[in-house]
RNA sequence: GAAUUUUAAUUUUAAUUCUUCAAUCAAUUGGGGAGGAAAGUCCGAACUCCGUAGAGCAGAAUACCAGGUAAUGCCUGGGGGUUGACAAUGCAAAUUGUCAAUUACGGAAAGUGCAACAGAAAACAUACCGUUCCGAUUCACUUCGGAAUAAGGGUGAAAUGGCGGGGUAAGAGCCCACCAGCUCGGUAGUAAUACCGAGGCUUGGCAAACCCUAUUCGGAGCAAGGUCAAGUAAAGGAGAAAAUAAGUUCCGGUUCUUUACAGUAAACUUAUUACGAGGCUGCUCGUCUCGUCAUUACUCCAGGGUAGACCGCUCGAUUCCGAUGGUAACAUCGGAACUAGACAGAUGACUACCAUCUCAACAGGGAUACAGAAUUCGGCUUACUUAUUUCCCAU
RNA sequence: CGGAACGUGGCGCAGCCCGGUUAGCGCACCACUUUGGGGUAGUGGGGGUCGCGGGUUCAAAUCCCGCCGUUCCGA
């Protein structure tokens, strides 16, 4: 069971490293526009045990919709990252590699998605994480 | 956040064990964890800093009366107005009463201004059609001139109180009754106001037009403000204005020396006035600070760095219950309770069960509001679920 | 947290301050004329909840209040 925990060390804490994933990182949408995902891969030298090799944030704009909406939405693209996240993880430890990742809102709107549930977004954020993990088998 | 356990490291100790303090990683346990509007940010405060807040003008806000409150533009009660319903009176118009809703409700006899079109005239009134009298003219009808007249006509949202009678050449508050309005007096009421009486005989509307009157208003806001740590730059541009008096130091001159005298290249202190810059909301006064010839300082512009941690930060005009006072808002007293404090920013997934509605014989499926604290309170406004109450409409 | 501006035919703007007679202008649209045809030019025409809801007034795009949306500025 604890492999599915999502502790504070598997987010991105500080704005520095937000803005340099969000600038610098490169970026991959899904197929149907709803999502877009900014991501960065390094080196990572630290003992996985102590450090975490996978860091992640989630932001939706503000103008999308209301407050509410944007914290369940947030919740659900969570849940989704932590049932999902294992395959990423042990591709890192392979390869002694470390990722940070944003996945934000594109196309997505409170108007056009009042009602959201888990199943409507799980398969595009999986497809999102299958391609960044052949971009890392690749290295 | 708490308790327990484990791991690594440090300090104390000769060493081990034990104990203590701080930090980190992980695990286990059982707790707590968004709202009536958390929203909009429209008012009012608490709190914090800047600072003295002095005067005048300008500006903004408020506006029937009384009470409540920490305070308010909020709330409660009362009065007046408006609207609706019902009842009574009445031929009707309408009036009165009851109930409900609503009300930015000071001043139009301080001044200025506005009112399209229509109409004679839109405010010191005025004579278009009319009405009456007098004079002239004509055979007569008529026409012309002068005077009086707002009762009638038409226009308009609005026409100088309404309506009836008297009166008159025709008319007119010219006179009278009733109604409305105004002023004065009395009675009731804390007051707004209501009722009664008298007077004179009128004063149109718009201040959510300018304005006048009264009252209130220092500014900024938790990114307030404070502590610690880390760390960069001190570099660029622009700017204004001086004299006088006294004293001290130093330098030079005259003199044999001291004293004294004169001078001013330099530095400083004090005083006076002047000027400049800035603060005190916008302006004026007033006042305070700094400066007055300088690669300094000051002011302004532009720019650079940091944005990590902690405090503020949740016990408060707090919440709940009861009693007493008050028509009520609310107040006082007693008892009990502790109820989010985040910082990429908090409740998710799956399963089971319950309620209501719905598709439906059952089974089974679907749906179940508005909406997320960010320093904290009191209101207001807006969104919306269910329940209850009142009023209206329909059957 | 504090402050400011805007919303008018499909598009871009006037009008609002200081209320009034039919809400104008340019581009676009439609019809007709000109041409062998098209463009250009000319003539005529259609198209407006003046963001929404109340209030003041005889009368509101205009004045006042409350909402909604958009944009900008400062800390």
């Amino acid at each position: 069971m604890q492999k599915f925990r999502f502790p504070k060390s598997e987010r991105i804490k500080s704005r520095k490293q937000f803005e340099k994933t969000f600038i610098i990182g490169k970026k991959l949408s899904s197929i149907n526009q709803l999502f877009r995902c900014s991501y960065l891969i390094e080196d990572f030298k630290g003992d996985p045990q102590f450090e975490s090799n996978i860091k992640v944030a989630f932001a939706i704009n503000r103008k999308s919709g209301k407050a509410v909406w944007r914290n369940r939405v947030k919740r659900i693209l969570r849940e989704i990252y932590r049932l999902n996240k294992l395959p990423l993880k042990e591709i890192l430890v392979q390869k002694k590699k470390s990722l940070s990742f944003i996945i934000f809102s594109y196309k997505l709107n409170e108007s056009t998605h009042k009602k959201i549930s888990l199943k409507n977004f799980e398969k595009d954020i999986v497809e999102l994480f299958e391609n960044i993990k052949k971009e890392i088998e690749s290295l």
